[in-house]
DNA sequence: AAGGGGTGCAACCGCTGCGGG
DNA sequence: TCCCGCAGCGGTTGCACCCCT
C-alpha cells in the first residue's frame, strides 16, 4: 500500500508510549485532518483520520493477534492507536486481515461480480462472500468502476448471457436484507439512475434478460425454445446483443400467458447445457428467474416490491413465468439449492471456460475472448461501433440466411415471413428493430421512446409503425400466439 | 516537460439492524 | 418497550497515480 502521510491527531494521553509517539511523529505537518466522524472515548484524544500508516497497521495487527477481531472500540484503549473503531474495522477488513487476496481481479472473478450483481444488486458484502479474499469495498470499487467504463463505452451493465434476478435470491439467502434494500433504493436511484445514458443502457439489457428468460423456458417450451436459441445465437454472436431491441411485444400480455407457474409443471424440467451462466450452478439453480427484470437505475419490481440496487425498467411488473415457486413441482431439482459456497466456487471455472461455441464474423472476437472481462466488454462496444458500419439495414440477419450456430446447434433466419417458423417471426421483427436501434442508441429520444413503460401504453404494432416498421402484423401474432401457448 | 483530466483505490460518513441493559 | 452502543453495510469522497495532449 502506498502510505500517504496527510494526517496528525492532538494527543492529551500521558501515558503512550514510545510507539504511539512515533505514530504522530510521522506526519508532523497534517494537523489539519482531524477526525470527527468518530468520537474519542477513553483517552480524551481525538482520532487520526486518513490513510494509515505501516506502524498504525502494526498496531492494529498485534491488537487482533492478541484479543481476536471484533471489539473495535476497545482498540483504542487497549492500544496506542488512534483511530475509532469503525476505521479499526475497516482497516483490518479490507486490508490486513489474512488471506486477502491482493491484485487484479480474474477473468472468473469478474464474471463471477458481474453474474451476481445481476442477482443481488448492490449486496457488496454478500457478493464478498462468494469471492474468497476479496473484500466488499474491492468488489464495489470495481463495479463502480465496470459501471462507468461500461457507459463511457455504450455498453449495458450485464453482458449477454447474464441472468438477471430477481428479489428472490435476497428472500432466500438473506433475507434479514431485504428491509434494508427497500430503505436504500432511493440512493440507488441517485447513484445509477441519473444519466440518460444508463437508462438507455439498462433499456437495451433488458432485452437481454427478457431473451436470457426465454431462453431457459426452451427446456420447458417447445415452442418457446427456438425463439430463445435464435435470440441467444444472435445476440451472443453478433456482438452486438444489447442493441438486441427493447422494443417487446407487449410483456403483460407474456406475463398473462406465463402467470402460472403451474402453467409449466408437466414440462419437463431439464437443464441447459449450452448456458455459460452461473445460473445453472446449483447454488443459483433456482435462481433461474423467469420474472423479466426491467432494468433502470438498478431496480427491480418483483411481486409488487420493490429491492434496492436491482434493475428496473419504470414502474410496471413484468413477469415472465416464475419457475423459482415450483419447489413441490418437478422442479425441485433446480430449486434445491447446493448452499455450500466451495460448491459453487469449484465450478466457477467450468461455467466461465465452457462458453457456448460461437462462430462470428467479427475476425477479431476470440481474441478478446481470451482477454479479462472488462477487456472483453470494451472489445464488444469496438464491434458495435464497427456494426453500426456494417448493419446499414435488416438485410445482416433477415436478408437471405445466416448461419448462427450456439452450443452446436445452427438456426437459419430466412427473410420470408410467410413460412418459416413462427419463432423466426419474432426474432424477424426484433432484428429489424435491432438494426435501427444500432443507429441510433445515442439519440435520448430514441431512449424514451423505446421505455417499455412506454411501450406497454401503446401496441407493439404501434411502435413499429412508429419506428417506420411494416411488418406483416398477423404474422408477429401468430408467432405470440404459438410463443404464449395462445 | 508540464499540466490537466481521468482513473482507481482507500477511507470516511451516514444509516440501519441487533443485542443487551 | 425503550434506549444505547456496537457492528456492519453501502454510498460518497479525497487523493495519488496515470495518461494524454
Amino acid at each position: 500500500m502506498v502510505e500517504r502521510e496527510m494526517s496528525y491527531t492532538m494527543v492529551t494521553d500521558e501515558s503512550d508510549d514510545a510507539m504511539y509517539s512515533s505514530i504522530y511523529n510521522e506526519s508532523p505537518s497534517a494537523a489539519d485532518n482531524i477526525g470527527s466522524g468518530c468520537t474519542s472515548r477513553g483517552k480524551g484524544s481525538v482520532l487520526k483520520k486518513g490513510p494509515w500508516t505501516s506502524t498504525e497497521d502494526g498496531i492494529l495487527i498485534d491488537y487482533v493477534k492478541r484479543h481476536g477481531e471484533g471489539n473495535w472500540n476497545t482498540v483504542q484503549k487497549h492500544t496506542s492507536l488512534a483511530r475509532c473503531g469503525k476505521s479499526c474495522r475497516l482497516r483490518w477488513a479490507n486490508h490486513l486481515r489474512p488471506n486477502l487476496k491482493k491484485g487484479a481481479f480474474s477473468k472468473e472473478e469478474e464474471q463471477l461480480i458481474v453474474e451476481m450483481h445481476a442477482r443481488m444488486g448492490n449486496k457488496w458484502a454478500q457478493m464478498a462472500e462468494h469471492l474468497p479474499g476479496r473484500t466488499d469495498n474491492e468488489i464495489k470499487n470495481y463495479w463502480n468502476t465496470r459501471i462507468k467504463r461500461r457507459q463511457r463505452a455504450g455498453l449495458p451493465l450485464y453482458p449477454p448471457g447474464t441472468h438477471v434476478e430477481d428479489l428472490h435470491w435476497s428472500q432466500q439467502y438473506h433475507p434479514s436484507t431485504s428491509n434494508v434494500t427497500d430503505r436504500r433504493r432511493h440512493q440507488d436511484i441517485l447513484q445509477l439512475g441519473n444519466s440518460k445514458a444508463n437508462v438507455l443502457f439498462d433499456d437495451l439489457t433488458f432485452a437481454n434478460v427478457l431473451f436470457e428468460d426465454l431462453n431457459f423456458a426452451t427446456s420447458l417450451l417447445p415452442v418457446a425454445s427456438d425463439i430463445s436459441d435464435m435470440f441467444s445465437c444472435n445476440m451472443l454472436g453478433t456482438g452486438a446483443s444489447s442493441y438486441m431491441s427493447p422494443i417487446l411485444p407487449s410483456h403483460s400480455n407474456i406475463r398473462q400467458a406465463f402467470q402460472s407457474p403451474e402453467h409449466f409443471q408437466n414440462a419437463a424440467p431439464q437443464k441447459n447445457p449450452r448456458s455459460c451462466s452461473i445460473s445453472d450452478h446449483p447454488l443459483y439453480g433456482n435462481q433461474h428467474r423467469t420474472d423479466v427484470m426491467i432494468q433502470d437505475s438498478h431496480h427491480t419490481f418483483t411481486d409488487g416490491m420493490v429491492p434496492t440496487s436491482k434493475p428496473l425498467f419504470g414502474a410496471v411488473k413484468l413477469e415472465l413465468p416464475s419457475f423459482q415457486y415450483s419447489e413441490t413441482s418437478g422442479f425441485d431439482q433446480w430449486t434445491t439449492p447446493s448452499t455450500p459456497q466451495s460448491d459453487l466456487l469449484d465450478s466457477v471455472d467450468t461455467y466461465i471456460q465452457s462458453p457456448p461455441p460461437l462462430e462470428i464474423d467479427e475476425p477479431d472476437c476470440f481474441s478478446s475472448c481470451d482477454t479479462g472481462l472488462l477487456d472483453m466488454l470494451l472489445h464488444e462496444a469496438k464491434i458495435k461501433a464497427s456494426a453500426k458500419h456494417s448493419f446499414s439495414s435488416t438485410t445482416c440477419i433477415t436478408n437471405g440466411t445466416q448461419n448462427v450456430p450456439r452450443g452446436g446447434e445452427t438456426h437459419i433466419v430466412t427473410s420470408g415471413a410467410g413460412e418459416i417458423k413462427s419463432s423466426s417471426l419474432i426474432f424477424e421483427a426484433f432484428a429489424v428493430v435491432k438494426t435501427e436501434e444500432m443507429d441510433e442508441v445515442w439519440e435520448p429520444k430514441r431512449a424514451d421512446v423505446i421505455r417499455p413503460d412506454v411501450l406497454l401504453e401503446s401496441s407493439w404494432q404501434d411502435q413499429q409503425s412508429r419506428f417506420g416498421i411494416v411488418r406483416d402484423s398477423s404474422s408477429l401474432s401468430d408467432a405470440l400466439s404459438l410463443l404464449l401457448g395462445g
